[in-house]
DNA sequence: TTATTAAATCAAAAATATTTGATCAATGAA
DNA sequence: TTCATTGATCAAATATTTTTGATTTAATAA
């Protein structure tokens, strides 16, 4: 699986090249899917949630909800913590914030820290 | 007693339906793809362009760009133009701020007007 | 008129992404 | 130990997107 790189990282000196191109596509294709936009919606609102609650807030079998939280943490627009045999999820705030403008605050992105 | 939410709050106080997200899953998935990345920095680079200068300018064949260029235009993110039988396409200053971070100002988006 | 150019559209093929159900690995409890 | 639970991963089936080359439409020039 390809290693996305952090968003201060990736920004042009010069004119960008295919994989600047690409390094912002990884991110926009995690985004672009109605249920990963609900995920990330509820865990703006919620905080750091665990997998098996957010099974049933989203509605979401247990290894598409896995699927859709992978993309998203490849995407480096979350993060993961394992507890035991829980896993918690939550928004990686400057990731998002650097993308996302300010109107969707509150909506997929946290406010600002 | 019942409280009613003003007006302003609306947005973030009430759940967001299925096609609230779905409205953004349209307009991420018009950016999840490196030549429409491409295609929109070189819009906000250059400003309104022609159909047939950027085929030359992002070296793609005019059916691909077309193609491309619909799905952006689809999206709202950019406008287009008819003169005669060329075509011009430009950046949808509002909606692309509304939706990226002021970070990508000069890349994807154009600076606030 | 005919020829040329710009650019949208079409259909088929190819490439990617998503869903589904099953399995697996790790943790903790009985 | 055995059992139950959490959640990641796998492979096959579906579904969706993208590419390609051909065709079409419209405007303009010869």
């Amino acid at each position: 699986m390809k290693t996305i790189i952090p968003i201060h990282e990736v920004k042009t000196k010069t004119t960008p090249n295919d994989s600047f191109f690409e390094s912002y596509e990884a991110r926009f294709k995690a985004l672009a899917d109605r249920k990963r936009l609900q995920i990330m919606y509820e865990l703006t609102q919620r905080g750091k949630t665990c997998v098996c609650d957010l099974c049933d807030i989203v509605d979401m079998a247990q290894s598409k909800l896995s699927y859709h939280l992978k993309i998203l943490l490849d995407a480096n627009l979350i993060t993961r913590e394992v507890i035991g045999t829980w896993s918690y999820y939550e928004i990686n705030n400057s990731e998002v914030n650097g993308l996302l403008s300010e109107e969707l605050c509150c909506i997929f992105r946290p406010t600002r820290s």
